[in-house]
DNA sequence: CCGGTATTTCGACAATCATCGAAATTTGCA
DNA sequence: TGCAAATTTCGATGATTGTCGAAATACCGG
């Protein structure tokens, strides 16, 4: 995994707006969600969030389909499952990495 | 786990220079890296690295201390096993996610 | 106390970001 | 064809970021 994508990715997460949009579309499952209700849901400008939406497609962690009217919004699991493994290889590169509760900061 | 601390993290990281240098201080372990040597190890002007090194510590997920003249930097391990903890619960919260490879983006 | 090394703080600057409303576009239905 | 609903694109604006060099600070050995 090229740690410029991983990084690319990690910032499409990092901001509060995209991090609720995307729990939200994990939480939806396989069905997905349409961009309206995704806006309703977050209460930003319909430009605010497709914007957002932009952003996370790029990255390849949310995809998009079309479905007659409405455009249906996915999660995109393994994107999600790859970047994860990137934070724990290196997390656990040669360190113990147990897997307790974290001290501090969160 | 607060939404706004995990999205600051995932910024945190979520910068090549940042994730570059978090993962100087993994692979370094617990005996960590001083400031200086991930300067070298970076190339990037002192201020520079200082500031990203202040990002890191404001989220928790590296710490310092000092060894007589020189500040040893570490990753904070827990902190990073809780954000990987958040997005693997936000991930497979009601999906199959499967831990295969992933297919694109990546 | 002084000199030297390690690191941070201080401005400064260009670049990117987040957000909005309005206008344009797309899509399906009658 | 033409309307209505869903979504994106456009243009603008204030805020934040990433980067640097220079100056300031912290720490220690003598």
């Amino acid at each position: 995994m090229d740690i410029e994508i991983a990084a690319k990715q990690l910032e499409a997460l990092g901001n509060p707006t995209r991090l609720q949009l995307y729990r939200a579309l994990v939480r939806a499952g396989d069905a997905g969600l349409p961009v309206g209700r995704l806006q309703q849901r977050l209460g930003i400008a319909a430009s605010t969030l497709s914007h957002h939406l932009h952003r996370l497609i790029l990255t390849g962690l949310v995809s998009q389909e079309r479905q007659t009217t409405t455009l249906i919004c996915r999660a995109n699991y393994p994107v999600m499952n790859n970047l994860v493994g990137f934070l724990v290889d290196e997390c656990c590169v040669d360190a113990g990495c147990e897997t307790s509760e974290a001290d501090s900061a969160a």
